[in-house]
RNA sequence: GUGAGUGUAGCUCAAGGGUUAGAGCACCGGACUGUGGAUCCGGUGGUUGGGGGUUCGAAUCCCCUCACUCACCCCA
């Protein structure tokens, strides 16, 4: 041993982060509140694998997508095969959907998830590189009324978590009957005042002109303000899908804004796109965002299945959240003696059983300095077991918040420890 | 990948070339005789992110590096 090695602390990898206890019960209340939400709608969790084969997103997210093409963690296996760790969740429930056929079962399908996913990128606030999102799919349901209902959905969770301030941007983008020409025609008004934009904006005149729109480069959103727009542009089919999807969207009282130039960063969206922002998250203030993507299963070789879907980011949810954590309710053990010791150990087991969590603590300490420890630790409830108590087989109760006591046998004691705990759950 | 800012105890921060780097909070122990939050006393804890340089002397000045934070890019 040369001493050297055991100094070097080993710390969480760069955009990765622990969620202490502390902090754990705010995770916990939003996946719960997503989960029962979902299923009230009739969603069902699938759960996907955290590794895919790499093919599965240069195919499904789009090869030319940056996504792809920098900031996936893609390693080799020991049986030599391209694995991934997924950068986001569609294009594994597409796979699943396929390889299970689940296309066989009455549609609509309707599928959420909540797990972590992984993207290279440099991290700043709203972005780490292990992430996690609340992730919602449907497939086979054409009507725009399900566009409607799942951004219904989206505010319906926002708001059970107690978030404010934030705002709705849709918008179509199109099929592939329409987009090609729309883009044509962007490609040309881009091309024209090519030599005016950024340099990144001028690569993205040939490659995928769209992405322009996003540009913050000031003299570049000048000149986008005069490129055509998509909603000018849209067939019959995309504008009247886009007509009704605002209609029901009016119908449940959802504000929105039409925003034409929002663009997904994904290349299979289609028709709708939406995104929800909110004021007080940074940079980073996207806390959801979605779209229709009708042709991905066919094009992955699967049935025609179109499909919907949106992603909340849990780190940006819980950063403009305002979640009540209740408060931990327990019973601390004040014993004083071998004996009560034993005692007390008994009286754990039972209460628990009863769904009481209990605290023993195995270090004897004098009266005082229980109740000190059982302050500092938050307890509801002290319970003593003295000589006394042991002698009587009735045991004092004291309710540390009321500072009020009660003397009775353990079922007299658990009864009203629950009847207060009914009281105040309602 | 690019840019800027910040790194001193578990946390929040002092010390700005000169003895052995300090404080508050937290943690541990003690005083307080079977009833908490208070008070008082004591204690643990740092190669000042790491490395190199300048200097008689560096937490302090210079260079490199790493980490964190924010922003660009992109996106949840």
């Amino acid at each position: 041993m040369s001493g050297e090695q055991g100094k070097k602390v080993i710390s969480a990898i760069k955009g990765t982060k622990d969620i202490l206890p502390s902090e754990v019960r705010l995770w916990q209340i939003a996946e719960a509140t997503a989960r029962e939400i979902f299923e009230l709608y009739g969603y069902r969790e699938l759960r996907a694998p955290v590794i895919e084969p790499t093919e599965l997103f240069e195919r499904g997210t789009g090869a030319s997508s940056d996504i792809v093409t920098k900031e996936m963690y893609t390693f080799t296996d020991k049986g030599g095969r391209s694995i991934t760790l997924r950068p986001e969740y569609t294009p594994s429930v597409v796979r699943a959907i396929i390889e299970h056929r689940l296309d066989l079962q009455p549609q609509p399908l309707r599928f959420y998830y909540i797990g972590p996913m992984f993207r290279y990128d440099r991290p700043q606030k709203g972005r780490y590189r292990q992430f996690h999102q609340i992730d919602i799919e449907v497939f086979g349901e054409k009507d725009p009324a399900i566009d409607a209902e799942i951004l219904e959905m989206a505010h319906r969770l926002l708001s059970s978590l107690g978030v404010t301030g934030v705002f709705t941007l849709v918008n179509s983008v199109g099929c592939k009957k329409c987009r090609p020409a729309y883009g044509q025609k962007l490609r040309e008004a881009a091309l024209a005042v090519k030599e005016q934009l950024c340099p990144d904006c001028q690569r993205k005149s040939e490659l995928n002109p769209l992405r322009i729109f996003d540009c913050k480069v000031e003299s570049c959103r000048a000149l986008a303000a005069g490129f055509p727009r998509i909603t000018d542009f849209l067939c019959e089919e995309c504008r009247e899908h886009f007509k009704k999807f605002r209609e029901y969207l009016d119908l449940y009282g959802i504000s929105y804004r039409v925003e034409p130039t929002l663009v997904r960063g994904l290349d299979y969206y289609t028709k709708t796109a939406f995104e929800i922002v909110t004021e007080e998250a940074g940079a980073q203030n996207a806390i959801c965002g979605g779209g229709r993507y009708d042709d991905m299963v066919r094009e992955f070789g699967g049935p025609d299945l179109c499909g919907i879907g949106f992603a909340m980011g849990v780190e940006r949810l819980l950063s403009v959240a305002r979640i009540k954590v209740p408060e931990r309710s327990f019973v601390y053990f004040a014993y004083l003696g071998e004996e009560a010791k034993k005692e007390s150990l008994k009286l754990a087991r039972n209460l628990r059983s009863e769904g009481i969590e209990c605290l023993v603590e195995f270090k004897e300490r004098k009266m005082k300095d229980h109740f000190s420890r059982a302050n500092k630790l938050g307890a509801e409830w002290v319970l003593i077991v003295g000589e006394d108590e042991l002698r009587k087989g009735k045991f004092q109760l004291k309710d540390m918040t009321k500072a009020r006591q009660f003397e009775g046998s353990l079922i007299e004691l658990a009864s009203i420890i629950k009847g207060k705990k009914i009281l105040e759950t309602g």
